[in-house]
DNA sequence: CTACTTAGTGTGTTTTTTACACTTTAAAAT
DNA sequence: ATTTTAAAGTGTAAAAAACACACTAAGTAG
């Protein structure tokens, strides 16, 4: 796991052409998982008529003096204002055809990139909640779209999405990610909520709470939630160094 | 999960200088998981006097018209001659700073590259049965090592040996990748040992076999092994299709 | 004080895990 | 022929986990 440092201000400036980072910024509000998505439109040089209008997610160059976890970091940070952001690195694409459709082609030539220069990418996906971002950025259109809604992205950006969610759901089953979503301070059902959405499945509330009054490092507080319109519900903490001592690796091979 | 094709003939020649992949081979052979190391010496040009000689992983530059993937396949076949080996990318280590330690540095500037030019490597690891390869490539020194015993290695590949061996752990506990090091048909036993040197743990016998009882996709045949000295074992076939069809999506998040 | 909303709780059943030791079958050695 | 050697194969009881399922409790809003 990477955490987003200020790499954007330390790295120097000259890119490299040859590779690039990719994120998948997972959205989470407890009711569906988004992802943002850039706005890109191409506009005919002579008439000004619009030629298409899609959506990409958001990467760049890394710069030659930066490390790849920095520069995700930096694109997730000049997406978002966000540093110290979950950031996982899952996938690097480099199919010499990657770019291949005409109007990719064509988006690359009207900004003055060669589409037949092969670009590597290693893609990155992080995971934060929606209402933790502020969306603007330097004018260009960002947008949350939630991840089942989105049937195509510009060059292979949905299969770098695709890949980008399984890896999360693998993550979320194995380690305990889902807290970088939840205040300090949370509910059972709050916790409940992220693995069902994330997931995409829905969980039996009492047998959730059955499997995780097992965990320690889960720990209840002599505190509720206060000024709800209904029985407040207990809060828990997260307590990381119990987690890491006794994170038991567990051997149970599905085959 | 990538197979190896005949990518070899068909790139075209010319090195991307930026992008390389390093190929993580691990040889099974029912007793210990070793790992493929090249020998790498450097003598003084004036002396002829040995100034180290030490071990890699095994890698390439990728070619400009070449896949990921097809160039890990390359450089699996140039060393060993195997073609349609299982393949898996696991992480691509970038760090400007990846080549940092003296001994590199002269010897890649004894080979008339530039240490300071940082080169971004993708990752892949193989695993196949260790009698399967015959080992001989171009007059370098190849070696297999118990992968608990390499101490130490060139460049940061120490660092990639060990995600390599995680990622290969935490794959072998997920999914049917065993299957490879086996015969068409196997016993039980065979199979057994495969987790248990692998995953570098001992197993019960009978709660192995009642485990594995439950998956359909484990056939037994009305055969048994010919001349071995004791009793014979059944033998089994792994059905590939049956594991395709049943292959449940298994929730069961230990967070 | 009633309605509404979410929190919180228990039981019985089935499945899975775990720990554990002796008999069987073949070839090899005598 | 008989014995030795080596790995195959098998069952049971106990504990833990998974699963299905429905009502009461505690707050705020009106």
């Amino acid at each position: 796991m990477a955490k987003a440092s200020n790499g954007a201000l330390s790295a120097s400036k000259v890119y490299n052409n040859y590779v690039s980072v990719d994120c998948v910024i997972f959205g989470f509000d407890f009711t569906r998982l988004q992802v943002l998505l850039v706005d890109r439109v191409m506009t005919d040089p002579e008439s000004g008529a619009v030629r298409f209008n899609d959506l990409t997610l958001t990467g760049n160059h890394i710069y030659e003096d930066e490390d790849l976890d920095a520069a995700a970091a930096r694109v997730l940070f000049d997406l978002t204002g966000l540093q110290d952001i979950y950031l996982e690195q899952f996938k690097t694409f480099g199919s010499p055809h990657r770019i291949s459709k005409e109007n990719d082609r064509a988006w690359l030539r009207a900004n003055g990139r060669n589409p037949d220069q092969r670009i590597i990418t290693v893609g990155y996906y992080s995971l934060l909640a929606t209402d933790n971002v502020t969306l603007e950025w330097k004018g260009r259109n960002v947008q949350w779209m939630p991840v089942d809604e989105v049937k195509s992205l510009a060059f292979d950006h949905l299969e770098i999405l695709e890949e980008a969610l399984a890896a999360l759901r693998r993550k979320l089953l194995h380690e305990p990610i889902g807290f970088a979503l939840l205040p300090e301070k949370f509910t059972l059902s709050q916790l409940q909520r992220i693995y069902e959405v994330i997931l995409g499945v829905s969980l039996d509330k009492r047998n959730f709470r059955k499997k995780v009054a097992r965990m320690k490092y889960l720990v209840p507080l002599d505190e509720k939630q206060k000024g709800v319109a209904h029985k407040p519900a207990r809060l828990y903490v997260f307590d990381r160094d119990q987690y890491e001592a006794n994170r038991k690796d567990i051997l149970d091979f599905a085959i």
